[in-house]
RNA sequence: GGGGACGUAGUUCAGCUGGUUAGAACGCAUGCCUGUCACGCAUGAGGCCGCGGGUUCGAGUCCCGUCGUCCCCGCCA
């Protein structure tokens, strides 16, 4: 070994040992006596000292000519540093190594952005950081990302292992399934004008894998989409793939709540109560407008329907008429929004096919709005019990269909939190995680443009049990075995109880989704074959692992968790990928390109 | 496919209503400095103002296009 201990080893107890660090030059302090130079790895610093009294000229000499991130290797001996000189800020504070020896391993040309001061790396351009990820990935804050992602890692497949699971990998070169996400296409050498394409999940081989008698399955699965990129979302990314035979839901709500108890302890030290709370989808929609809540705050949306059925203001009373709902919400201690503010939440109204958005100002002891000269004394009297109406208060409104109105103030409660987060009237700790597992999701929903239902998972979700004989009568009132585990308004993953009834699964198919039997042989006939020869009922789950650490390293970006991120535009800035290939790699593909636009 | 923000020294930024030689801090180079840890002090180098076009006597600044990064909508069964 080239060093005898690492850089965040070295305490008081040392004293007087001869060492021997390597590591990259932290930071250099050349006083023009004495030099102290900081050799950081990835453990931590330690502070050595270059003494010109008791070195050879040439030492010190080198010593002088180190710049930063310079590698070395530095012999010395260990002692405690003088009185008042201590530095209380890292842990080798204490000590010094008083260097007698110093090897320059390899130099380092100039950097092009700092990575030593953590205040002016994090503000550093998201583009040079990627383009130069090593560099960026020394950076202590990275480190620690990497690190917590490889511990979360571990806790899983130990966590699992103890649960009896196997760890099973599956193809990446999969079978183009049209259905959901875009996917990539690799063209297939051996087979002229035919392709793979990458998996978008496991989804079919893990079904697969269950009535191969697996019984419990998982894995760390890699998985691949080809649509377009968010702060959360990147064209490859990694899931914690689960899938049990002979389960119910209750077995799946218990194994993830235990998993995740395990990796948040183990991860953060944090014990985080199970189990979690259920809410339907109906009642997540209902009070927090939207299906994965954020239930670290109330602000919760209230319903106003009876009230204002017979209101002399139409907007309410109508839109009552024609079947939908008034809701409100009160956004406490808002009434000083500003225009701005008011514009934007319109916008958003206005986005999902309101009119407008009508709110109340509740400021110096009166009701500021156009509209509550409407009111009804009885109508204001509803509103200032059921929604706590106090001085200060913005009471912001929806009248539309039911799903509409809610998913408007669902906007709009977000909206609020994080405004009133920014003027410190609301406060989202940083280590309060309020999970949920979200459930009875419809089994169904309808495109109106193409004029037929789709499933709103994946078409292998079962139907709740009393619920299927509605398939062929009411699809709209069919609910799935489909689950979503969410964390502080964060979707961190989903899954169901799949079908395993050969005849259900080919009324899905046929009946509900309207797929021709020979488009459903084509794309999923060997798995209907494998299920005909014993398929146990079974289900699963996916979580995003890369979102998952995301939530645990208190990032809004998994491209801070993910070693090698691509761009928004699917880009690799380090290795410029993706890159034209020669003509002969097309030939070997079968491949042709159309000329390109120029 | 659509909307928005940004692009000036190696880095982070300033640059007003279009007007002389484009600034600051950090970094870098050189020198001084024996207890620093954001070391200090002095001197200095460093700019295709993303790129292309236009308006103008004159463009970092205004207009159009384009490229890149980021955020959002659509999309993500």
């Amino acid at each position: 070994m080239k060093r005898t201990h690492h850089c965040n080893e070295l305490r008081a107890a040392h004293e007087g040992q001869t060492v021997t660090l390597a590591g990259w030059v932290h930071s250099r302090r050349d006083l023009g006596g004495v030099i102290f130079i900081d050799v950081r790895d990835r453990e931590g610093r330690t502070q050595t000292v270059f003494d010109p009294s008791d070195l050879p000229a040439d030492l010190f000499e080198r010593a002088s000519a180190l710049r930063s991130e310079c590698v070395v290797k530095v012999v010395g001996k260990v002692r405690l540093r003088p009185e008042g000189t201590n530095n209380p800020k890292i842990p080798t504070g204490e000590i010094e190594v008083a260097a007698s020896q110093l090897e320059l391993l390899n130099a380092a040309a100039v950097l092009p952005f700092p990575v030593d001061d953590p205040e002016v790396a994090g503000k550093v351009n998201e583009e040079l950081r990627l383009k130069y990820r090593y560099l960026d990935l020394r950076r202590p804050e990275m480190a620690r990302n990497l690190r917590l992602r490889s511990k979360a890692a571990t806790a899983t497949r130990l966590f699992m292992d103890e649960q009896g699971f196997l760890e099973v990998e599956t193809p990446t070169l999969f079978k183009s399934t049209p259905e959901g996400a875009r996917e990539f296409l690799v063209p297939s050498r051996l087979n002229a004008g035919q392709f793979y394409a990458l998996p978008q999940s496991p989804q079919q081989f893990k079904q697969i894998l269950m009535v191969a008698g697996v019984e419990k399955y998982f894995q760390l699965a890699r998985c691949y989409r080809d649509e377009d990129l968010r702060a959360d979302r990147q064209p490859e990314f990694t899931q914690i793939d689960i899938e049990m035979s002979f389960i119910e839901r209750e077995d799946i709500y218990n194994l993830i709540e235990g998993l995740l108890q395990r990796i948040w302890k183990v991860a953060l030290d944090l014990d985080i109560p199970t189990p979690f709370r259920r809410l339907s989808f109906q009642e997540a929609i209902d009070r927090y407008g939207i299906d994965k809540p954020d239930t670290r705050f109330e602000m919760e949306l209230v319903d106003f329907t009876e009230e204002f059925r017979g209101s002399a203001f139409k907007v309410f009373s109508g839109a009552v008429a024609n079947h939908g709902v008034v809701k409100a919400l009160n956004a406490k201690g808002m009434a000083g929004v500003t225009q701005g503010q008011v514009d934007a939440m319109t916008e958003t109204a206005r986005s999902f096919g309101a009119k407008g958005l009508a709110y109340i100002k509740v400021e110096g002891g009166e009701w500021k709005s156009p509209i509550v000269k409407f009111f009804s004394q009885a109508e204001k009297d509803a509103l200032s019990k059921k929604l706590d109406v106090e001085e200060g208060d913005l009471i912001l409104f929806a009248a539309e269909q039911w799903l509409t109105a809610c998913e408007i103030l669902g906007k709009v409660r977000l909206f609020c939190a994080d405004i009133l987060s920014s003027q410190g009237k609301l406060s989202r700790a940083a280590n309060r995680f309020d999970f949920l597992w979200v459930v009875d999701f419809p089994l169904l929903s309808f495109d109106k443009e193409q004029n037929r239902w789709y499933s709103s998972h994946h078409p292998f979700t079962a139907p709740m049990a009393e619920d299927i004989a509605l398939l062929k009568t009411d699809p709209r009132k069919v609910r799935g075995q489909h689950y979503d585990v969410v964390v502080n308004g964060i979707e961190l993953g989903g899954g169901s109880i799949r079908i395993h009834q050969p005849d259900v699964q080919k009324t899905v198919f046929e009946e509900v989704l309207q797929i021709p039997p020979e488009e459903t042989k084509l794309r999923f006939g060997y798995m209907l074959e494998a299920f005909r020869y014993g398929a146990p009922p079974h289900g699963g789950i996916a979580l995003g692992f890369d979102r998952l650490i995301a939530i645990l390293c208190g990032t809004p970006s998994i491209r801070d968790v993910i070693a090698f991120p691509k761009t928004a535009k699917g880009t690799c800035l380090m290795t410029e990928s993706p890159s034209p290939v020669s003509p002969k790699q097309l030939r070997d593909l079968h491949v042709e390109l159309k000329a390109m636009k120029r």
